[in-house]
DNA sequence: CCGTAATGCAATATATATATTGCGTTTTCA
DNA sequence: TGAAAACGCAATATATATATTGCATTACGG
């Protein structure tokens, strides 16, 4: 399930521990986040959306695939 | 946690049981998720968006408050 | 170059999202 | 007004998101 995470996030001139620590979680989730490989939580996404100045629109949509 | 799933699902002319079928997810599921008392999957979220035609900033944004 | 920061990844443990079942209450509508 | 649909909720079981630790690899500034 891919995402806008790894750009956002690097745009914000976080790296992977640094936002992980601002948001209370660690390195590996954001890792596995941004590879796709984690389903994650809605609060989770919010507090990603937070630190980067974005909305879950821009960090999280996918266009349904018919 | 609040959000505008049961809005939305209203909206489309769903019951609950209804959109729980349409996502493949039990009734209970989107009861607590309407009753702010889940904290759902990103994947779940999306499929509720598709079912109801709205986006996740729609459905799930909720402002960061300070 | 070289060392250090940043990242990828694997294995196991823990927390929690979701399923399942069942029953009581409220809403809706003929 | 009464029966059926829709919903709230509780208890337990299961699946899976996340934590923890540790090590290997890659990117990058001095």
């Amino acid at each position: 399930m891919m995402n806008h995470v790894k750009i956002t996030r690097v745009e914000a001139g976080l790296t992977q521990q640094q936002l992980a620590e601002k948001i209370g979680v660690t390195r590996q989730t954001i890792s596995l986040i941004e590879k796709g490989k984690y389903n994650p939580t809605l609060k989770l996404c919010l507090a990603i959306c937070y630190t980067v100045n974005k909305t879950l629109d821009d960090v999280f949509w996918i266009e349904k695939e018919e």
